[in-house]
DNA sequence: TGATCATATCGAAGTATGTAGATTTGAGGT
DNA sequence: ACCTCAAATCTACATACTTCGATATGATCA
């Protein structure tokens, strides 16, 4: 299951609309803190929080300088996640739906 | 923001690590929900509420055969979203970051 | 060493989500 | 008609998420 919920975890942050942008945002390089601020009706309280999650979950990476924090985006994690897009929705051989006995319990209990 | 909140949607369902399995599940062919609630330690009643959300946000189809429900994946949905995650992580000329007086109040307004 | 600015963290409130048991619906079979 | 089975819906509850205002942290500057 860690497999799944390691990716899942991405999806769930690209799952909100403002994060999705945030990312739309860094796509073209390093932004700081303050110039994602301006561009939305947020505060600055919950745009750091939005941030912590993009950030715990891979996608995006922090750099500090003096009171600055810059994010860029972390095109491994990104490019990690397509791969795992394409997986679960291609045909493939060794599915899951072609393990006899697969149970998600199983999974659970190793995660 | 409505060309966000429709793609983000899925981002969403694919949030959970048990849709994600149940994704992968069908990424084979279609399957009934019986043969699917086989594998899965989780409630009749969970698994249709799962079922429910993967068909709203588009990525599963659903047809009905006698007493049975039979799911397939929707590749439409699927390859929007994948062309929609493509473009929000790659540079791009005609970025939300390079609008001047883009604000997220005025997408949000208009959904 | 204060004052100020950019961020992060804390605490609280409202909303959404995941889950299960009970009930309903609707198709088939006897 | 009645029973059974597959699936959906309803109800309820615990947990997670989003958001904000207030406060803390930590760097820079006067």
């Amino acid at each position: 299951m860690e497999y799944y919920s390691e990716n899942t975890r991405v999806f769930k942050a690209l799952g909100d609309p403002k994060r999705a942008m945030i990312v739309d945002m860094l796509s073209c390089g390093e932004l700081c803190a303050c110039k994602i601020l301006e561009k939305f009706e947020m505060s600055q309280s919950t745009l750091s929080h939005h941030m912590k999650l993009l950030r715990a979950c891979g996608l995006v990476k922090a750099r500090e300088e003096g009171k600055w924090t810059y994010y860029t985006l972390d095109m491994e994690t990104i490019d990690r996640t397509k791969r795992f897009f394409d997986e679960i929705t291609c045909d493939k051989e060794d599915c899951i739906c072609k393990e006899d006995n697969f149970c998600c319990k199983e999974y659970s209990e190793n995660e």
